[in-house]
DNA sequence: CTCAGTTCCGTTAACGTTTACGGTTCCGGC
DNA sequence: GCCGGAACCGTAAACGTTAACGGAACTGAG
């Protein structure tokens, strides 16, 4: 109950100084000797001083200003990780965050001078998804040293000095993916095929890894054949598969962790395979639904790209306005979407774009009312 | 880019009024005639002026009180909650939120003394579980007219003039609980049970609702019996099921869409019929881990207790600090957890347990210190 | 000793809102 | 015409922090 925070000038009397040296040797501004620097820290710790935000934010207002890296969203994955971001950046009460957006059109194509264009302008944070990660390795360092924080959605760029990342839990995709093919293919004997990007990236292997050993453990009648990777290449994917279905003729279910799931269900459409095989795929998009609706693929793994994006967000700006801050992994749990389920899912994503849609006219409308002004 | 904000004085200076008056009109607070309350009205609007958080609460600091009034934790669901909400209050910048516990022992034991009590304390809000919403609504119709807005949890109260509801989507887990269930099974004929609370229940009647549909329309081959009302008694939950297995000899699946797992289980086990049974249940506690370890449990609903209480107190927050306001009906899509997932939420729940008690720490040594001074 | 330069420190005006307190007016009633 | 009381309105002091300014004390060089 009864405990009035205390402030600077709290602070400041208890120390016989004053509110001015007192700002300054937590800040560790210049013009303060040591000696008093020391004693104010003390002294902040031992009465437990927290900054007052609002006053903070009232005096000096800064605006801060963040860049979003993606990809261009010919797929709804990322035009959904924006979305989240937005909505989580007009959420925020202490106002004045202005997002920027960099999107280049293809994987790893502009990709770097994006980030470069958002170093230069001096934005205050970055959110980025790196799909080279090993060559934005080096930019991310760079963003780093010139203290500007970066955060990493979908995909981790390892050993970067990025400051958080965000992610859909591979070990969980994995695992679930895994265990559901098993029961859904049941006790006969078969193999079973996964298909990814590539095994360099750590969140791919280490999916593979996952469903591997849940395989391996809980279902020991079922066999994983070697991956397919596809590169984000739908021709890849296709041929590649087309070649594995020939070669492999107990197949009884294929994983698609990539987001490459019309081309595999071609390629078992076109081999007269797709009623005989158990095809759990990944994300949610227009062209899915069908799919899943008339059975083709069992279960759908939603990589919740929303969420990402909003997540992504709360944790830079929370770094952002107070140092301290909660943890920089944040692993989420992927839903499980079929054919039962999966009308909830449709009716709530047009439903949050409907609600954007609003929120865009309304801020629209305050523009405009301001330029009249 | 190019945009000052719209502050009180600025509407002032436009109108030629004052500051005071402004304020005034904006807060409908008397002594202010009806003409200039217009006309600011008015130039609030074309100037598109929104209140700067910050200032309002440095300038008038009032800590806001919440109530959250919930059952006794016997099983973790409501101790996660509660962490949430403790969470969530943690996390707000423009700090000051008190909240205060009030739990209850039994269902519906206490309740509206609990009610009372916070009503009576002049808290600023309230988030509710109402375990018997027919006897709740009229004391969460008390507290909206003494402007008190009430958030549900976990289930709602209907036509009570709550504030709003946050809970698991009845349709969403009702369908993916009848998909894996006709999946699992697989094609062979059978009829299926659910065990619920009480119809009474809207929740509980949507559940079985959306797990009927869809098992009808997917699952012909299946036949759902007529529901079992445990009444979250374990006695009568195990006497129910005993009773149905003896009756019943094509049984070939269970939902427990209650907390009342484990003596569905044993009337199983006691009636030899547990490895014949496909059963899928609902939340997660520690007495059903070995269960789904074991293969006895086929999958369980996770119903987020967590991100329940933290989304409720996000939408009385928002609601408390600027009176407009989001969504207010906000349905979560629950988690599946079977054999191959589960070690990734226990790791959850223990990591987030564990971060929770160092923040308690953290907050004890603080406290502490302030003693100290 | 004086003067410039340096280092430290205190004071003060913002930031936008709330709130309390004094002023105006204007009214009807004596 | 004066007074009491509304009803309306302007002013100013808070809230805690930041940032800029100016002063004091001390240095060392001339």
């Amino acid at each position: 109950m009864g405990k009035a925070p205390t402030t600077l000038r709290d602070i400041a009397k208890a120390l016989g100084t004053s509110i001015g040296s007192v700002h300054r040797a937590l800040h560790d501004n210049p013009g303060v000797s040591p000696l008093t620097k020391e004693r104010v820290l003390q002294m902040a710790r031992t009465l437990g001083y927290r900054p007052n935000l609002a006053a903070r934010y009232l005096s000096s207002k800064k605006s801060l200003r963040i860049s979003v890296n993606t990809l261009q969203g010919t797929t709804s994955f990322w035009d959904e990780v924006r979305a989240g971001i937005r909505e989580a950046a007009g959420s925020i009460l202490l106002e004045n965050v202005e997002v920027e957006f960099r999107t280049y059109p293809r994987l790893g194509e502009g990709e770097e001078e994006a980030f470069e264009a958002a170093i230069n302008d001096k934005v205050d944070g970055i959110i980025s998804f790196p799909s080279r990660p090993q060559v934005l390795r080096a930019w991310i360092r760079r963003a780093s040293r010139a203290r500007i924080p970066v955060v990493c959605v979908a995909t981790d760029a390892p050993y970067s000095g990025r400051l958080g990342i965000v992610a859909i839990d591979t070990l969980a995709s994995g695992s679930i993916a895994a265990d559901l093919m098993g029961r859904f293919i049941g006790p006969r004997e078969g193999s079973v095929a996964i298909t990814l990007f590539d095994m360099a990236i750590t969140e791919h292997a280490e999916k593979f890894a996952a469903f591997d050993n849940t395989l391996r453990s809980l279902y020991p009648n079922l066999r994983l054949l070697k991956p397919i990777e596809d590169h984000d290449v739908e021709a890849e994917a296709y041929n590649k598969c087309r070649k594995l279905f020939e070669k492999t003729p107990d197949l009884s279910g294929v994983y698609v962790s990539t987001e490459a799931s019309i081309p595999v269900l071609n390629a078992a459409r076109d081999a007269k395979l797709l009623d005989r095989l158990t095809i759990i795929t990944t994300d949610l998009f227009p062209d899915l639904v069908s799919q899943i609706r008339s059975g083709a693929v069992a279960a759908t793994i939603y990589q919740r790209p929303r969420a990402q994006g909003q997540i992504a967000f709360r944790m830079l700006h929370e770094f952002l306005v107070e140092s301290a801050t909660r943890s920089h992994q944040v692993a989420l749990t992927p839903h499980l979407v079929m054919r039962g389920n999966l009308d909830f899912f449709l009716q709530r994503q047009t439903q949050e774009s409907v609600k954007e849609k609003e929120e865009q006219a309304q801020e629209a409308a305050a523009e405009l009312a301001e330029d009249f002004a």
